[in-house]
DNA sequence: ACATCTACCTGGTGGC
DNA sequence: TGCCACCAGGTAGATG
């Protein structure tokens, strides 16, 4: 589900509700991709003073510590009813004064893990080598230019490696290529300046316009309050093969690389 | 240092 | 209807 338009909508939907909020208790059901790192009952006690993103990352600071979420490749935030039983595939509960804050994930790609702090070993090991804050002031051209000429990969997974510029997933780098007409396939450190200029440019618009809609996906999206962003955004080519691009007409093309689809439009996007 | 592959897990879909 | 192969939005860690 979450590319980083969806974690940033979840954060936005559920970031006032849990603000100055106290842990009553925290549960957990099936492990998911890492272990949480504390025992649930040090948690009681703690307040939860906001929420900040990093890449796909969702950032609970507590007064003492934080806690890092992801939402893997299935996972959702809900606010339930107190009491509520949680389902097979509800895998963190955390119980505050101000709601019950619930992560559904069926895949258990996610993960909830705990952090001393943001120089604890664990925090630095899943942040450190992330890329640029697509949405954020650092995203400069030149800086991300810069970026993809130390790079030799194709540039479809170059960006989806995340350590030039985050947040990119699967739908939105092809989206975002067909914007900038460049080829999945072209070589990162190839794209001349202007070319990355449209392209940096291509990236701010498809997530900046993804997060406006509340989240978009080619399959569905809630929020933490449960408000749907289903088919709020129209795919140009994603998902497309064999149908005319929009564009052009001419038929879009899929390709694998990295053991990922990639959807191109083989007239509109030069190598 | 970089690029590529593997693994984690469940559910939905389409073919037979 | 059942069975099965294949596909799916992520990414750290192992391997080349």
């Amino acid at each position: 589900m979450p590319e980083l338009p969806e974690v940033e909508v979840t954060r936005r939907s559920f970031a006032d509700r849990i603000a100055g909020a106290r842990i009553v208790s925290a549960t957990l059901g099936k492990p998911l991709r890492w272990p949480l790192g504390c025992a649930p009952a040090e948690l009681v006690g703690r307040t939860v003073l906001g929420v900040r993103r990093r890449g796909k990352y969702l950032l609970l600071d507590l007064d003492e510590g934080l806690l890092l979420l992801h939402l893997g490749m299935s996972g959702s935030l809900t606010f339930a009813a107190p009491g509520t039983l949680a389902g097979v595939h509800d895998h963190f509960d955390l119980l505050t004064n101000q709601g019950l804050l619930r992560l559904h994930d069926p895949r258990r790609f996610g993960a909830v893990v705990h952090a001393a702090g943001e120089t604890d070993p664990v925090a630095r090991k899943l942040l450190d080598h992330l890329g640029l804050e697509p949405l954020g002031d650092t995203f400069q051209v030149d800086a991300f230019h810069a970026g993809l000429k130390q790079r030799r990969a194709a540039i479809k997974q170059v960006l989806l490696a995340g350590d030039v510029v985050v947040g990119v997933g699967n739908i939105y780098a092809s989206e975002a290529l067909f914007l900038a007409g460049i080829r999945p396939t072209t070589r990162a450190d190839r794209i001349s300046l202007p070319r990355a200029r449209g392209l940096h440019a291509a990236i701010r618009d498809v997530l900046g316009r993804a997060v406006e809609k509340g989240g978009s996906t080619l399959r569905d999206f809630f929020n933490a309050q449960g408000e749907s962003g289903y088919f709020q955004l129209e795919a140009a080519v994603y998902g497309r093969a064999g149908l005319p691009c929009r564009r052009c007409e001419t038929p879009v093309r899929l390709l694998k690389q990295g053991q990922r689809s990639t959807f191109f439009c083989p007239v509109c996007q030069r190598p």
